[in-house]
RNA sequence: GGGCUCGUAGCUCAGUUGGUUAGAGCGCGUCCCUGAUAAGGACGAGGUCACAAGUUCGAAUCUUGUCGGGCCCA
């Protein structure tokens, strides 16, 4: 039962008729959100207004930042990984712009490709050939087309803003034509020549596939152990301890005998170890080189037997060996190479450059020749003896083994099931064969890169680039670039596909390539107007239309080559359609921001093809985010539950939310991501949002243009306050300004957390609120605040660009600021000027440690005697220095209001305590509690009129019935 | 296997040129307020700084190795 007592209290007419002579807090801006539904409708005000030209022309006359935007594939929705590449980049140019720079943002979009052709042959299916390749193309351009439009719009729903409505696409055709343009570059430096290189191939079709196109199958083939005689067996390491006058041989295996017309080296491993034995089988005896862990199981494999290890060496000491090919008229050296291992096989690889990857490289580093005598319709050519000639490679295998049993240089052969690359479409096995192909030279020095004076080569220029010319973030992308230029092979820029660039070569009837700068410009012509279809729809003569080709390539003679470029190339020339040829940008970039894996993509594939075109790199600073994973650190699948899906979450929670997570974590390294934390921060939106409305709600009835106090006392909480906003400015900007996201996230939002919300806005309740509304107390507070707001509205809106945005449109302006717009066209807050002693300084921290000390007392008091509010204590100073108690008396209600305490007082004897020290004490026995401030004090019922009230609360009250504007609610 | 890189409380981050007992915010727990109220405040518990050696009077920090991630290659 209710007793009567509690039900008078609880009805109190007087406590109400005091609130509201309060001026409590009130606002418009919501406390929620509501952001996935009020963000659209904001981006279309933007759109209306045409912000991001209103902001580039406000800034006409200012300095340019650019920063290149790096072209995603259009392909898809938009995954996390965009997000936060588009969320930095934003973030980073609406800061600059925020310092007052020109901004211009040019999105791309990448869109050639064997991901989009494959997709369409999946869809065409068997339709596919009979069609027309321009046919194929159309499809494909249109499917690229969709999904720029549609990533275009999630980046846009993003908050990412820029030049949407002409972003650059690397299929349009004034794209096409400077591609072309920056290759004209190239080939008149000299630098693109042409040669073999082994490629799969599907001998059904004949023609080259892509790794995508390759399904693997199990496979019967025929395995061999063949022995290679030594030519030069007076050089064998004398470890080995070889008898004389005996037939040596290296033994080699494989499992594609038909590649053994092509082998030009053997390959060993340069520390491993090698054994020389002899063995007999049928009688014969025989002496052979292979890996010393291999002798017995291969050995007993092939049935040999009394095996005898003669010696041993190491795989460097058999470099200076030669060998005899079996049937070939060839002697070819023994090469080390990284890759060999012991697993499988002798140790000793088979090494044909035109039928491998592996074996190309290692042709192409120790000068061996790309022998490439299989045909297109997988048959040898006469390059080959006679009983090979015109064999289809698969038969050959039936051929050669024998063979070479007759010659007695077979060890040993056995049928092995493997799994073997098929054509995905004819579902036949494919080979690996060395066709002609396009190549840019990365270690031909011209003079087209000089570096003061001295003629460079486009390997070493790019190393001079990344060691004197540009800036990494972080510092470490740096060795990770040089590393990948140091051991890049020569790029190869051709690929066997039709949805691409074409690369504009013609061929007369004796096969020689016509590849001059004036023959490349002519086609770009065609390309500028035609697009890059003209070159399936068009003859050589219309194609190469006002280029004089000269007397050894008449034009209705010549054929198209069919090759297309390496996406890479197209993709890596954008610098040039987006910084040379628009107007109102710069080459080089100031940024070129993406995620790590770009180092050997889109950084490296810019900075050659720059290099090549302008002997300058493309950018200034490069910085590199690292990737999504799981909250336990290991990458995410679409079929994780941890998977983020991009859309779905700035459908469910805002692309602010979105943003300020992607801001708030270190993009240095690997980013934990799921669905859940992206939910859990939500808290943080909803903080900074809070604070932001705790400012604007105290704030309804200031005017800055009239209120606004200037003279703000260091002695002050609000000295202090604008203090902490002054570091705040400076250590954001400082944030910022190194590409520290998460730091200048974590600067703000402590600060609404720490500062503003538990130090600062606590403390100034009790005057916002029961002040006369326009008491110089007051007044002094809301300037404080205003500027808090502003700041930090301010230095958000990078960020929280909606919210921030929304925030503008609550807070009352003045000056320069009062008619704009939208907060995206305002300039950074500035540091007040303020000039702080580092006594002061001390200060403000002592009071801070006496607020600690207090509140660790008040906690005491509640748990002991029940002391619940701290607005029924008192807090006593104990401070034995007259000078400082002379200072900090001077801070006035700032002394009880920085714990929320009802009083304050200096106590007059020096105590036991340290020489500054604080005391709390239980006033509800002593004091009256005031009816409107609740504040416990002395004072209450000195005033004849309000017994009930402080001397404050009973002149704020007159005073409101004096002034209007002092009317609180 | 190679190049680059990351590993500090449950989470996100600080930790200066090596120097007291490794910090902050959130989250969590306990409590308060009910005039910021689907808000606000206070207090508290959480860490062998991935692990192991080494250098040093002293190591989260420097060296080496190990383990476990990531990106790019092979």
């Amino acid at each position: 039962m209710i007793g009567v007592s509690e039900l008078v209290m609880s009805s109190d007419p007087q406590k109400v008729s005091y609130k509201e002579t309060l001026n409590l807090p009130r606002t418009d801006f919501a406390m929620t959100a509501k952001l996935v539904e009020n963000e659209p409708k904001r981006l279309a005000k933007w759109q209306q207004m045409d912000l991001y030209h209103q902001i580039l022309n406000a800034r006409a006359d200012a300095p340019l930042w650019v920063l290149h935007d790096g072209p995603p594939f259009a392909n898809g929705d938009i995954h996390i990984g965009h997000v936060i590449n588009k969320t930095l980049k934003d973030v980073f140019l609406r800061w600059h712009s925020l310092c007052g720079q020109r901004t211009p943002y040019i999105p791309g979009w990448d869109c050639h490709g064997l991901p989009i052709e494959h997709k369409i042959q999946q869809q065409l299916g068997p339709k596919l050939r009979q069609m027309e390749t321009v046919a194929v193309r159309q499809h494909c351009h249109d499917y690229a087309e969709k999904y720029v439009n549609l990533q275009s719009q999630q980046f846009q729903r993003l908050g990412i803003m820029g030049e949407w409505s002409d972003p650059y696409i690397t299929m349009k055709p004034a794209y096409e034509a400077g591609t072309l343009e920056v290759f004209a570059q190239f080939v008149q430096a000299g630098l693109v020549y042409k040669q073999l290189k082994p490629v799969s191939w599907s001998i059904a079709n004949q023609t080259a596939l892509a790794d995508a196109e390759i399904e693997y199958e199990d496979r019967d083939d025929l395995s061999v152990y063949v022995l290679f005689n030594l030519d030069n067996p007076q050089d064998l390491p004398a470890s080995l301890n070889a008898p004389a006058g005996q037939t040596i041989s290296l033994m080699i295996w494989t499992t594609t005998p038909w590649t053994l017309p092509a082998n030009m080296a053997i390959a060993v491993a340069p520390r491993g170890q090698y054994q020389l034995v002899r063995f007999e089988k049928q009688g014969q005896t025989c002496h052979t080189i292979l890996a010393d862990s291999l002798v017995q199981r291969v050995l007993q494999a092939g049935g040999a037997q009394n095996i005898t290890v003669l010696g041993q060496a190491s795989g460097e000491e058999l470099t200076r060996l030669r060998y005899r090919h079996p049937f070939m008229d060839r002697v070819s050296p023994v090469l080390t190479a990284d890759y060999v291992t012991f697993e499988d096989g002798t140790g000793l690889v088979h090494t044909a450059p035109s039928h491998g990857e592996d074996d190309y490289q290692t042709g192409i580093r120790c000068g061996l020749d790309i022998y490439s005598p299989v045909m297109g319709n997988g048959r040898f050519d006469d390059s080959v003896p006679p009983w090979l000639r015109g064999q289809l490679v698969w038969d050959a295998n039936n051929l050669i083994t024998p063979h070479l049993k007759e010659l007695g240089q077979l060890f040993h052969q056995q049928i092995i099931r493997h799994s073997y690359p098929h054509d995905w479409r004819s579902k036949t096995p494919t080979i690996f064969r060395a066709t002609e192909q396009w190549f840019i030279a990365m270690d031909r020095p011209v003079n087209q890169l000089a570096v003061d004076g001295i003629d460079q080569s486009l390997r070493s220029r790019a190393q001079h680039a990344a060691e004197k010319e540009i800036t990494f973030i972080p510092r470490w992308g740096q060795s990770r670039l040089r590393g990948m230029l140091d051991s890049r092979p020569d790029w190869c820029i051709s690929r066997q596909r039709a949805w691409g660039l074409p690369i504009p070569v013609f061929y007369n009837e004796k096969d020689q390539a016509l590849l001059t700068p004036q023959s490349v410009r002519a086609v770009a012509r065609r390309f500028a107007e035609k697009g890059s279809d003209a070159w399936f729809t068009q003859t050589p003569a219309q194609l190469l239309e006002g280029c004089d080709t000269g007397p050894d390539f008449p034009k209705d003679k010549l054929r198209k080559e069919r090759d297309i470029f390496d996406v890479w190339f197209e993709s890596g020339s954008s610098w040039h359609d987006v910084l040379m040829t628009r107007k109102g940008l710069h080459y080089p970039a100031d940024l070129y921001l993406e995620g790590s894996d770009q180092h050997r993509g889109w950084f490296q594939l810019s900075l050659l093809p720059a290099l090549g075109a302008t002997n300058q790199p493309p950018f200034k600073q490069v910085l590199t985010h690292g990737f999504v994973v799981k909250p336990d650190g290991r990458k995410v699948s679409k079929s994780d539950p941890e998977y983020v899906t991009a859309t779905k979450e700035i459908n469910t929670h805002g692309a602010d939310l979105l943003r300020l997570w992607a801001c708030s974590v270190d993009y240095e390294g690997d980013i934990p991501t799921s669905p859940q934390i992206i939910k859990e921060f939500g808290d943080k939106y909803r903080k900074i949002r809070n604070s932001l409305r705790y400012l604007l709600s105290n704030l309804y009835d200031f005017d800055p243009s009239r209120h606004t106090v200037n003279d703000i006392p260091l002695q002050s909480l609000d000295g202090w306050a604008l203090d902490q906003l002054d570091t705040l400015i400076v250590q954001v900007a400082n944030a910022y300004n190194a590409f520290q996201t998460h730091r200048a996230f974590r600067l703000l939002y402590d600060f609404c957390a720490v500062q503003l919300s538990s130090i600062y806005g606590n403390a100034m309740k009790d005057r916002l609120y029961c002040d006369a509304a326009d008491s110089p107390l007051r007044r002094r507070c809301q300037s404080v605040m205003h500027r808090m707001a502003t700041v930090l509205i301010k230095l958000l809106s990078p960020m929280l660009v909606f919210t921030a945005d929304e925030a503008w449109e609550h807070l009352a302006r003045c000056g320069d600021e009062a008619d704009l717009p939208s907060v995206h066209l305002a300039l950074v807050p500035q540091p007040s000027g303020q000039i702080v002693s580092p006594e002061q300084r001390h200060q403000w921290q002592l009071l801070m440690e006496l607020r600690d000390s207090a509140l660790l007392q008040l906690d005491a008091l509640k748990k002991e005697a029940g002391l619940n509010k701290a607005i029924d204590a008192e807090i006593v100073y104990h401070i034995d220095d007259d000078n400082l108690r002379q200072h900090l008396q001077s801070y006035g209600a700032d002394l009880e209001d920085l714990v929320g305490a009802g009083h304050h007082s200096f106590a007059e004897a020096p105590t036991s305590e340290p020489a500054a020290s604080v005391r709390v004490i239980d006033r509800r026995s002593d004091y009256h509690a005031c009816a409107r401030s609740w504040k416990r004090r002395p004072d209450v019922g000195q005033d004849k009129h309000y017994p009930d009230l402080s001397l404050r609360d009973a002149q704020a009250i007159r005073s409101s019935q004096t002034n209007p504007e002092n009317h609180g609610a």
